[in-house]
DNA sequence: CAAATATATATAAGTTTTTTATATATGCAA
DNA sequence: TTGCATATATAAAAAACTTATATATATTTG
């Protein structure tokens, strides 16, 4: 029932840090997981579609982020997948860019003048 | 000197909100401008580039969100951008968006588990 | 039983956006 | 006079994303 989602146009460039991000905290993380987890945690206000998912996992497997290992459940192929060493480095890297990405914004719609806190 | 700025992927999607919200601010600035002040008043960890400024700014005419208004200032011209009516409606929305769009990222970024604070 | 919904992955075409490079032009400092 | 800061702008190319579509099973609903 969708039930707040912004526009997703902000999801733009932080895809692929959000998906290692994921990755290192839950160890192995098939791509339909990883947009209910989205979902879930951020209440609805961020949904990952499957076109831009699944290109960013390819291409993150490709660029030896990721690994991947195929499982079978209830005849439904499940692919799973896991940071690699250099991975779990992209992902503290990237995570500790958009946190400070999203500190530096915080002071841009913070009006002039006010303290940050 | 290039302080210490991240690597402006993140800057994707957000670029037009962060212009918008600036001219909501300050009424009337000019591109160049604009530039300064985000590097400023993030002590430089977003550096906005000008082929992704100005078609920005363009645009942003076009949709009739922005009124422009040249100036010579010391042989040179300068341009002005100030928010139209529409224009201020879509300053309001989209940074209220933002902001909820951080949020919610730093939903993902916290580890599971812990508290939002 | 049929239809819809949830689960699950994937690609292709088209559009939008962004990067990179380049052009133009003035004022000031070294 | 060379370089840097100021100032705007466009074009070509690359990257990213949206939208649409295809495939397939299990479960729920009418």
């Amino acid at each position: 029932m969708d039930t707040n989602t912004t526009s997703n146009e902000y999801v733009r460039g932080t895809l692929k840090t959000i998906v290692l991000n994921l990755l290192a905290e839950q160890k192995r993380m098939y791509g339909y997981e990883i947009t209910q987890e989205v979902k879930e945690r951020t209440s609805g206000a961020i949904a990952l579609t499957f076109g831009a998912l699944y290109p960013v996992l390819h291409k993150l497997e490709q660029e030896g982020l990721l690994v991947t290992e195929s499982v079978e459940v209830d005849g439904r192929l499940r692919k799973y997948y896991s940071l690699t060493t250099p991975g779990s480095e992209a992902a503290r890297t990237k995570t500790d860019d958009l946190e400070r990405f999203v500190d530096a914004i915080r002071l841009l719609l913070a009006p002039k003048g006010l303290a940050t806190e």
